[in-house]
RNA sequence: GGAGAGGUGCCAGAGUGGUCGAAUGGGACGGUCUUGAAAACCGUUGUACAGGUUACUGUACCGUGGGUUCGAAUCCCACCCUCUCCGCCA
């Protein structure tokens, strides 16, 4: 959520910044100040009035029950109790107008991020080049097939489109990624977490998945949401907390899989794994001050390609035009990692700093070391990383003319074997 | 799932209709004392919103949301959560 008073003291700013990202038809910052104005006047005139009232209650503390004074001045106190009330129902109903309002707003894109959607992202990086195979190249539905590694139908048959089930190898291989990507983290000073899968509705609101996503993710019948990502766990760690700022950064990551409706948005070259219900990731998380919140932004992007790159996989980095990131994000860098028999380049890691909008929503703040008042802290997320579409990359990557896969040389300690055969 | 108890400040814990933003103890911080430390003593110790240039003032917050009342931490209702016992169970 933006802060109101960003609107009131920076107007313009904050509309050029919302402009990059939205037409000038999807927001009207002069109702929300005009709804702000109108609380703030409703405010002081409820301040003042309970004043009064808590006034004549004191005195009516200190009269004698039943005596003349005390009856009179009941009679007062009932009518000013009425229009207190009153006025304190409206302040209430504009308050939450005021929140509505402004909780769709999208986050301020930061002032490098250039305006517009996905045309005008831009690519900032690129490492390694596309394979070159001296051979008709097999897709991944069609290794994992040759090779008993996916088991794609029978999913479909238990579960229904779109559901994936790894057997063997495969799921061997998919546990060697995760575990990978695992001890990495913790060699950098993260804390693993295994979080709760499903989460109450307030989490999924904090987390910014509400009320946009409401029907992008999976209900159960109690009312819990299963997690689209491990962020809308992570980011309600410290809800309604105040840290030391000694503390920060907080640098967790938890594996979890994520599921996901993806109703609608399937395409069709976009078969197999490429798109599921349900798949796994590992996902970044850092709290940490306002100053420092740029600098996380980098590491957490440079650890992304970084596991991307040790698995020798060619891949590019974008920065995302305005319009393409999440409400929440101020800024992103995806991670995209290139499909060859797709020839295209397929997001595996979305790494985006949030600032305040999500700390503000969960009421996360910290106490500065210098003294003064509590500050929200700024969030970060990023994926690190998502395994299904990796999956992809590697097995038709690392495919050999006999059929077979090379492992990659950083997963072999985790699945004990160089190569994958029949 | 059944029965009971309970949710108060950083923590423990008192408070059953007005003088309670809240006793007391602990912790933390500052000071006195000390060569240094401990002990002792003194002081400070929440957040948000609004008004004022500042000092400051007002309002709200005792799990959450409603209600009763001139007045609610305190009474009523609903919900959430925790603990104990029983049941069930990976």
């Amino acid at each position: 959520m933006i802060d109101i008073k960003r609107i009131v003291d920076q107007r313009e700013k904050v509309e050029e910044g919302l402009l990059k990202r939205l037409s000038k038809e999807e927001f009207d910052l002069d109702e929300i100040l005009k709804i702000y104005e109108k609380k703030k006047d409703l405010q002081l005139e409820f301040d003042t009035k309970r004043a009064q009232q808590n006034q004549f209650n004191d005195k009516m503390a200190s009269t004698e029950k039943g005596s003349d004074e005390f009856k009179k001045l009941l009679t007062d106190l009932k009518e000013k109790a009425a229009e207190v009330k009153d006025l304190e129902s409206k302040l209430k109903e504009v308050e939450k107008e005021l929140v509505s309002k402004l909780e769709v707003l999208p986050n301020i894109p930061d002032e490098d991020v250039v305006a517009g959607g996905k045309e005008n992202n831009e690519v900032v990086k690129t490492v390694g080049e596309k394979p070159k195979f001296d051979f008709e190249p097999k897709d991944h539905i069609q290794l994992g097939k040759d090779l008993g590694l996916l088991d794609l139908e029978r999913a479909t048959k238990i579960s229904g489109n779109n559901f994936s089930m790894y057997r063997g190898m495969g799921a061997r291989l998919e546990w060697a990624v995760i575990n990978f990507f695992i001890n990495e983290h913790i060699k950098d000073g993260y804390e693993m977490i295994i979080p709760p899968n499903l989460v109450t509705r307030d989490s999924a609101y904090a987390a910014g998945q509400l009320p946009k996503f409401e029907n992008d993710v999976y209900w159960t019948t109690d009312g819990l949401c299963l997690v689209p990502t491990a962020e809308t766990v992570l980011t309600n760690i410290f809800k309604d907390e105040i840290v030391d700022e000694k503390d920060l950064p907080k640098k967790i990551f938890a594996y979890t899989p994520c599921y996901r409706k993806e109703a609608g948005s399937y395409r069709a070259n976009e078969k197999g794994l490429i798109r599921m219900h349900q798949f796994n990731k590992v996902e970044m998380y850092q709290f940490t001050t306002d100053e420092k919140s740029e600098e996380a932004l980098e590491e957490l992007v440079k650890k992304a390609e970084s596991l991307v790159e040790k698995l020798g996989l060619h891949y590019q980095t974008v920065k995302l035009a305005a319009g393409d990131c999440g409400a929440g994000a101020a800024k992103t860098f995806d991670v995209e990692v290139y499909i060859p028999t797709i020839d295209q380049y397929y997001e595996v890691s979305s790494v985006s700093n949030v600032r305040e909008y999500q700390t503000r929503r969960g009421n996360m703040r910290f106490k500065p070391a210098s003294g003064g008042k509590p500050r929200y802290m700024h969030s970060l997320n990023g994926s690190g990383l998502a395994t299904s579409r990796l999956m992809v990359a590697l097995l038709e990557t690392y495919q050999q003319e006999d059929g077979s896969i090379i492992v990659p040389e950083v997963l072999r300690p985790y699945i004990g074997v160089d190569k994958i055969t029949k």
